[in-house]
DNA sequence: TTCCGACAGTGGGGTCGCAAT
DNA sequence: ATTGCGACCCCACTATCGGAA
């Protein structure tokens, strides 16, 4: 397939708003692949690389490049391209890569410039990702939509299903069952704002303890243990300890689900930043695990000794969890049946924040384990904390918030009246708001270097935030986890907004 | 007709590793 | 040694489409 095919309908697909007209066009375009340039077209449509990091960003893709008049690239001539530049590595391996850039470019049409400088910088898009492209492949091949869905979950890979389909068939979609060794893609949990809220929703469940730290999927089969993170990268060779404790363990051959932390020598939990720098350290892992010792605590199994238990009742999950791994090595938990468990189940959320965790996560005890799904069974619940903040600068957003100022700078007052940044925030903002603080913060503008806007420190904002970690960027040491806008506070002066002073002394322990 | 679940988009901070300076 | 950049961890929230109620 021309790689040119594959730009016109990104573009085409962009140009529509509807999800139907975008699942047609791509409907079409896979009947037209073959199998194997599915494995690439797909990613390519999702503005993502199937080689994962190139090493390619702005600073390479310089400067603009005569595009060829015809188009004569395929994908797989493009993808094999892509796939020798990712290759290089050593002493000049910028510049050769940028070399190989404008030689690829200059290959290129116009049409497919634009489409390649999207893909390479993320920029592609056009408003479907895996789950309009899932929709697609079932349209395509007559393969029931929920089934494609569910192999996909578990191959954990989207391009695997696809190839297998296009080149066998909906028959293909038999091969993929839940497997030891292969990782599928984890059930996330919702929010919900309080313990009796998701008590609520849920009426049977269990409260378990929230660590904040790296989940992990984690497959023994015999000897062979391999660790996965969320996004199913393995990280197996960095987590020595977990391949230790999956070994002890009574079972053979298991899938486990949980989340990899690191407890102090008093058994506190370490902070996110101490547990992630630990498990993203790759070149000196034994003395990395000195210093900062992790251990897995896990929360469900999805498969033992052959049998597959994703769709079993989280309750008989837990059963199947408590036979195979000892209570030191589970999750702390609450097991609750109904609204007259709350004021139990707050004084658990009260416990595990005392304990040093993130919060709780109320789990259904009927529900099956949705890979893959953001499923309304599991509810996480968080403590947030509010501030009051001086607006400092805005910065020009990009895509659909293009022309809007979106990205506030948030500042706190200092003793002598002055005001110090303490990150920024995008989230929460609807589109009123983004129309209104534009027109508003530029009658306060004081400079726009066309990125950033800074203003007259004048409107206050109320400020959510999940926690405060430390920071070498910010002046204060210190800046806000999950900053999002409540709202614009029209009723306050920035004198009435809060102090680095009472922050700090809200989050004792954060600087040492 | 209205409601609501699922999805895509818009980016945030930190840390690590690698190459360039 | 330090700096810049990209990758990959953690994540919240809003708008929109289209099927369910």
């Amino acid at each position: 397939m021309l790689l040119s095919r594959l730009a016109q309908v990104s573009q085409e697909v962009a140009a529509t708003s509807a999800r139907s007209r975008k699942t047609a066009l791509l409907a079409e375009l896979f009947r037209d692949a073959d199998a194997d340039d599915v494995p690439i077209v797909i990613p390519y449509l999702a503005g993502r690389l199937p080689q994962g990091r190139l090493g390619i960003g702005w600073k390479v893709l310089g400067r603009p490049v005569p595009p060829a008049p015809e188009p004569t690239l395929t994908v797989r001539g493009t993808d094999a391209r892509l796939t020798a530049l990712g290759q290089v590595s050593g002493a000049g391996s910028q510049a050769e890569r940028a070399r190989l850039v404008e030689e690829l470019m200059g290959a290129a049409t116009a049409g497919e410039q634009r489409f390649l400088l999207g893909l390479l910088t993320g920029e592609v898009r056009q408003g479907a990702l895996d789950a309009v492209a899932v929709e697609g492949l079932a349209q395509a091949t007559g393969a029931p939509a929920a089934e494609v869905r569910r192999a996909v979950m578990l191959a954990g890979s989207l391009q695997a299903v696809a190839r297998a389909l296009l080149a066998d068939g909906p028959p293909a979609l038999e091969r993929f069952r839940l497997t030891v060794g292969r990782p599928v893609q984890p059930m996330l949990a919702q929010s919900a704002s309080s313990v009796a809220e998701a008590v609520g929703r849920l009426g049977g469940c269990a409260v378990e303890e929230k660590l904040d730290g790296i989940r992990v999927q984690v497959h023994r089969d015999g000897d062979t243990v391999r660790v996965y993170t969320r996004t199913l990268d393995d990280i197996t060779d960095r987590l020595p300890e977990v391949t230790a404790a999956a070994r002890e363990l009574a079972g053979e051959r298991f899938i486990l689900d949980g989340e990899v932390v690191s407890f102090d020598a008093a058994g506190r939990p370490r902070s996110f930043q101490e547990t992630a720098g630990r498990v993203g350290s790759r070149v000196d892992v034994p003395a990395a695990a000195g210093a900062v010792p992790v251990s897995p605590v896990f929360f469900d199994v999805l498969s033992v000794d052959g049998r597959d238990l994703l769709d079993l009742p989280f309750a008989e999950r837990h059963t199947e969890l408590a036979r195979l791994v000892p209570g030191e090595m589970r999750v702390r938990r609450l097991a609750a049946t109904g609204p007259q468990d709350v004021p139990d189940a707050e004084r658990f959320l009260a416990d595990s924040l005392a304990r040093g965790h993130e919060g709780v996560v109320v789990k259904g005890l009927d529900a099956p384990y949705s890979a893959g799904r953001r499923g309304a069974s599991w509810l996480k619940v968080k403590p947030v904390h509010t501030l009051d903040l001086v607006v400092l600068a805005a910065e020009w957003g990009h895509g659909r918030r293009t022309g809007r100022l979106s990205n506030l700078h948030l500042g706190a007052r200092a003793d002598d009246g002055s005001f110090v940044m303490l990150g920024k925030t995008f989230k929460g903002m609807t589109d009123a708001t983004l129309a209104w603080q534009t027109e508003r913060l530029q009658e306060l503008a004081v400079r726009d270097d066309g990125h950033v806007v800074r203003v007259r420190p004048e409107l206050v904002v109320e400020i959510a935030y999940d926690g405060l970690q430390r920071s070498t960027r910010y002046p204060a040491g210190v800046t806000l986890r999950f900053a999002r806008l409540v709202r614009y506070r029209e009723d306050k002066r920035p004198e009435d907004a809060d102090t680095v002073g009472t922050l700090l002394a809200a989050h004792p322990g954060v600087l040492p």
